[in-house]
DNA sequence: ATGGTTGGTAGCCAA
């Protein structure tokens, strides 16, 4: 079962590149973050014709996620709980029934939070950060396998960075973004990414700027978040980053994981 | 070094 993530960064202004992938890397199931796409404006005729049930949550311009299954969904939650007034479409959670049980997956679009002296931008991150880490809690007690895949928009160690000192006045970078992170962590998930490759130099974002991407100045902020019971079954993780160097690339790349269920 | 690039949308915002 492999199990995807992938910021598309405009799924309408990249649909050859992102259906090129979906043939190429073949996910049973694709986590998208940053659609920028309404539900009705989403190319899902495409999407089913390469085998898969989709279910959005989609904004017109900004935002939006999605899932994409091979597996039918037996279940559909939108918008991560905790706050009714937040109307940013940033979680998508579903649940699957495969051979070994339920499975469970969430794609999230954690908010970027820049500039961090904003009145509202960092601390709705953090608050948000506040509200994931009770739904997971909550989640992790039903003791099944787990997957909360997405653009975290942070950067777990100075290791994950290129040029780790350019980051210190960013959102993606401050002490309580990653202290939230870590908090996640020690709930009981697991970063799949991390665990199977854990050398520095493995990146899923590059700035569309300043030729990043030639020079590897990138950073890893989209990460896999696993129960211990999909860790159990980890067989193998990644980053495609081959997608970067293609003609009109997002400026992430997608990150997976294969899980023996 | 406060530059530079992209998508979505309508004169800038978010990243």
């Amino acid at each position: 079962m492999k199990i995807a993530t992938w910021n598309i960064n405009g799924v309408r202004a990249r649909l050859g590149n992102f259906t090129h992938w979906l043939r190429e890397s073949a996910p049973d199931i694709a986590c998208l973050q940053e659609i920028k796409s309404a539900d009705d404006q989403f190319p899902r005729a495409e999407v089913e014709a390469l085998g898969y049930n989709v279910e959005t949550l989609g904004q017109k311009g900004f935002n939006g996620v999605a899932l994409l299954s091979k597996l039918p969904f037996d279940e559909v939650n939108r918008g991560l709980p905790g706050d009714d007034s937040d109307e940013q479409a940033r979680f998508i959670e579903g649940v699957f029934s495969t051979k070994s049980g339920a499975l469970r997956v969430a794609s999230i679009y954690l908010p970027n939070g820049n500039p961090i002296d904003d009145s509202k931008k960092f601390p709705y991150k953090l608050a948000w950060m506040e509200r994931l880490q009770s739904w997971a809690q909550e989640r992790l007690l039903l003791e099944e396998p787990l997957v909360i895949a997405g653009d975290y928009n942070v950067i777990p160690e100075p290791a994950d960075a290129k040029r780790p000192a350019a980051w210190v006045n960013d959102a993606l970078f401050q002490p309580e973004s990653r202290a939230a992170y870590r908090t996640l962590i020690n709930t009981g998930l697991t970063d799949a990414v991390r665990l199977c490759h854990p050398a520095p130099g493995l990146y899923t974002f590059w700035d569309y700027q300043a030729g990043s991407f030639q020079k590897d100045d990138g950073i890893r902020i989209d990460h896999l978040l696993l129960s211990p019971q999909a860790t159990d079954r980890l067989v193998a993780a990644g980053v495609d980053r081959f997608t970067r160097g293609w003609e009109r690339p997002s400026d992430h790349v997608p990150a997976w994981v294969e899980l023996d269920l």
